[in-house]
DNA sequence: ATGGCGCCACATTGGCGA
C-alpha cells in the first residue's frame, strides 16, 4: 500500500500536477496540505475521475486538508477532538484497514509570535489525542506537513536556522512525543542520501541550491513500521513549471503480519 | 544580509507561508 504526503500549496493551482501524480506515482492513498479552498469548491470530479474518492476539511484562503483514497475511506473525523480551532488542519479516516491522520501542524510563525504557543499547544492536544486513537486503531499512521525539521540534519544550513520556527528545541521536543507514542518516522527506517528535503523556498533559487528543509513526515506505528519497505521524498514534481514549495512525500507498506 | 516568491482576497497592496 502505497501512502503519500503533500502539501499542495492551493489545490485549485496544483490540481493538473495531483491528477499527474496519481496517474503516474499511483498511490492508494494521498493526504494533501493547505488545499486552500472551500469545501463546495472542491474539485471532486477530476478527482473521480482519476479513480479516487475525497474527503475534506477546507476553508477559505488558508489551512485545508484531505484524503484521496482508491478504497473508500471510513469513520471520517475532523479536527482534534476537545480541542476547539477555527483552522482545518486535521482530517482522519480508516482507508483498507489502516487509520490515516492527515496533518498541516501550524507555522508558528516566529518564537515570538502569537501563533508559536498556539502551534505547540495544538502538538500537545495532538499527542494527547492520538495516544488515545492509537489504542483503537493498532495500525495507524500520522502524515502531512509537520512544519518541524526534526533534526540539524534535516535542515540545510543549521547554523542559519537558529532562532527559527521549526527547528526550535520546543518543537523538536514535541515532534519526539509523537515518537514516544510508538511511532517511527518512516524516512528514518531506511538509509538515505545526505541533504535530503522536503520544502525549499520558492526564494533565492532555493530549490536549484538544494537549501531546503524536511518538514514532511509519515510517522508509523509499529505493525506499519514493521512491514514499511520504503520511505522517500518525491523530488519530480518540485521540478516543474509553478510547483508547489514542498515535495510530496511516500512511503510503501508491504504485508503486515497479523 | 530580512530581500526575494507564490498564493489568496471585500485585490492592484498586504497577510501569510516556512
Amino acid at each position: 500500500m502505497k501512502l503519500a504526503a503533500w502539501n499542495v500549496n492551493s489545490l485549485k493551482v496544483r490540481l493538473p500536477q495531483l491528477l499527474d501524480f496519481l496517474a503516474t506515482r499511483a498511490p492508494d492513498a494521498v493526504c494533501l496540505q493547505e488545499t486552500k479552498l472551500t469545501d463546495d469548491n472542491f474539485p471532486l470530479a477530476g478527482i473521480a475521475a482519476a479513480g479516487y474518492s475525497a474527503v475534506f476539511a477546507g476553508q477559505k484562503t488558508y489551512n485545508g486538508v484531505a484524503i484521496l483514497s482508491r478504497a473508500g475511506a471510513l469513520d471520517v473525523s475532523v479536527g482534534i477532538p476537545g480541542f476547539a480551532d477555527e483552522q482545518k488542519r486535521v482530517i482522519a479516516a480508516t482507508v483498507e484497514g489502516i487509520r490515516l491522520v492527515c496533518v498541516y501542524c501550524p507555522n508558528g510563525q516566529s518564537l515570538d509570535s502569537d501563533k508559536y504557543p498556539y502551534k505547540l499547544a495544538w502538538f500537545d492536544a495532538l499527542t494527547a489525542w492520538l495516544k488515545d486513537e492509537l489504542t483503537r486503531y493498532p495500525k495507524l499512521a500520522l502524515l502531512g506537513d509537520y512544519n518541524i525539521a526534526p533534526e540539524d540534519r534535516d535542515v540545510h544550513d543549521p547554523a542559519a536556522w537558529v532562532g527559527s520556527v521549526l527547528v526550535s528545541d520546543a518543537e523538536r521536543a514535541r515532534f519526539h512525543a509523537l515518537l514516544d507514542l510508538g511511532l517511527q518516522d518512516s524516512f528514518r527506517l531506511f538509509e538515505q542520501p545526505e541533504k535530503t528535503f522536503s520544502w525549499w523556498d520558492y526564494r533565492m533559487m532555493a530549490f536549484r541550491r538544494n537549501m531546503g528543509l524536511r518538514i514532511d513526515h509519515i510517522l508509523l506505528s509499529t505493525p506499519l513500521a514493521q512491514s514499511c519497505v520504503s520511505s522517500t521524498v518525491d523530488r519530480e514534481m518540485r521540478k516543474l513549471e509553478r510547483p508547489s514549495d514542498h515535495a510530496p512525500v511516500v512511503a510503501e507498506i508491504g504485508l503486515i503480519a497479523q
